[in-house]
DNA sequence: CTGAAAGCGCTTACAG
DNA sequence: CTGAAAGCGCTTACAG
């Protein structure tokens, strides 16, 4: 019933077909044109033998092993299995398969990787941050390693195909949404500033602040990590600030949950004393009390994507950069001030 | 710096060594004795051209892949990637690598996934459901392929090595607590009964209650499927019941999670309105308002556990099954009625 | 303990 | 369009 490894050969089938190993082989892959008659023959003889190429002995002629290797820091982290999710969904829709790595965001531990996968002969490698070194990466791509980064832009390498959310648009939404709510004081909860992503949304938010003439006074940033113990902490920090601000942008959703925690330990009342802006609409966004306002990018569609320009670059063609449109999620975290 | 592909072969490294390459094969594999003097030398030249074997040529002599698969119904549910996690952490430092595949449940996806590994020349299985039909299990043990089961027991399955939480001991825990507060209506969502952890934890459930004389018509069961959806819908059904439970037993916390939405929705107070359980205590049942009362398992050694034994069996030792034990642990979740 | 050689199961120039 | 044959890079009996 499900195919036992190794059992039947080329030759099998050949033999069967009345034809040579050469020719299964050119229909199976469509490496070139084989006459009608034969080709029928084939088909219906690997049918009838339930033929399964092996996979080490094709790897051993083309290099090629039909998997994707996917590097995040960690799947715990609710970003992720969101993504990892459209990823695998794509690429195995064509055949492909995913192998999972999680690095806690360690450079050592995502070179660790990087070996173990290009050993293993992987196809193909997406990255979802660029802690490896820039320098590997370029020389990966000179290589001729197939590469996409996910989720962030890179700034100095040239030729990387990348899938994104406009991030400083993003940042540029929330600042605006809690204008018109008519908050004065705010504080920013940043990712990792060496990160693109975190520094993008940052941008936008304060440029948009400043572009309504908020003072520099009233605006605090706390830089944090994108992770839901970093937002806890951050929440913390926040409430011993002086005077107090109304509205806090968090760079991400996890970090608001984290920090929605302390508040609700603190009974400090959400939206009444805070009102809360994150970013990526992660499922439990939606679950928490109260349900997140958030800056939404379509994390499955990004994973996707990803995946579709990493095939189309390991297939040979020419991969693109893609930028999707963040949008404004108002549920219940936010409150008018006027 | 990192290794491009398929560089140089065993054939340079028995050259730059003076040996013969079947030499070289064996002190890299360990596979036979070679004598002091060589064996430097092979590992000299070794690291000199800095070698890596090619694996796929290695592979096609041996069908080893060093990798894994992991067949799991979602990412998405939060009790997945904590699971994933132990897995992939585990297998890694092996120097294996993980083969993620989500199936949604459908036993059509879990064999199309089959299929697709086994012809990819994975070294072992590892399900966490049975979805797939125990025949078809049975089939791949036969054949030799080293399956593990993770998270529920098998029954009709002679020598499936299995890593699991005493579901019943859970349901038990789950059920003297809630007495001892001094509950007296219950309402237990279940888990889909077609499988074993559904239906142990129910039944450690009820037989507690039974135990201590609880009136039949005082203990409700609404059977539901372990995602969050599932558990904001059986919140609606449970407010449509005639005398109101004080007490719920969620058969995870995923469906917890999604009914506390409901009942925030709705601005029912929990605990004052109702008492509720969770099973599993995945990372986010800390961060939900209130903090989730749970019977934790340990998600993540489950994931570790499991791949220890996938790997003794891969490598020719005998697995065998682990049971581990459920713990309560009390956050905010239920209130005493004395 | 060590090496020469066959073979794992494919793919792909090379002829025709 | 088709086939015979070499070769991908290892491992492993088989001799010695």
């Amino acid at each position: 019933m499900i195919a036992k490894k190794g059992k039947v050969s080329i030759i099998d089938v050949a033999k069967k077909a009345g034809v040579s190993p050469a020719t299964v082989s050119r229909v199976l892959n469509k490496t070139a044109r084989v006459s009608p008659e034969l080709t029928k023959k084939v088909l219906i003889a690997v049918n009838e033998l339930n033929y399964v190429p092996d996979p080490f002995a094709h790897g051993l002629k083309t290099k090629r092993t039909r998997s994707i290797g996917l590097i995040i820091s960690d799947i715990t982290n609710p970003f992720f299995p969101e993504l990892a999710r459209g990823v695998e969904d794509y690429v195995s829709s064509m055949g492909y398969s995913l192998i999972l790595c999680n690095t806690d965001a360690k450079p050592e531990n995502e070179k660790r990787y990087v070996e173990l996968l290009l050993n293993k002969g992987i196809d193909g490698l997406m990255f979802t941050s660029l802690r490896i070194g820039e320098d590997v990466i370029k020389s990966l791509l000179n290589d001729e390693v197939p590469c996409v980064l996910v989720g962030r832009k890179p700034e100095n390498i040239e030729g990387l195909v990348y899938v994104v959310t406009d991030n400083y648009k993003g940042g540029c939404i929330a600042g605006e949404y809690l204008l018109n709510l008519g908050h004065k004081r705010f504080v920013h909860i940043s990712g990792p500033l060496d990160n693109s992503a975190g520094r993008e949304r940052l941008a936008g938010f304060i440029d948009t602040l400043k572009k309504y003439k908020v003072k520099e006074e009233n605006i605090i940033i706390i830089e944090s990590d994108f992770t839901m113990e970093g937002g806890y902490k951050s929440a913390e920090e926040t409430l011993n600030l002086k005077p107090l601000p109304t509205a806090i942008f968090f760079a991400n959703d996890a970090m608001a949950i984290g920090a929605l925690q302390k508040f609700w330990e603190e009974k400090i009342d959400i939206p009444e004393v805070f009102s809360i802006v994150g970013f990526d609409n992660i499922k439990v966004s939606s679950l928490v009390a109260p349900p997140l306002t958030t800056i939404s990018q379509e994390i499955y569609k990004i994973g996707q994507l990803s995946a579709g320009e990493m095939i189309k670059i390991i297939e040979g063609e020419k991969g693109e950069p893609i930028i999707l449109e963040p949008k404004l999620i108002e549920r219940r975290s936010c409150r008018c001030l006027r």
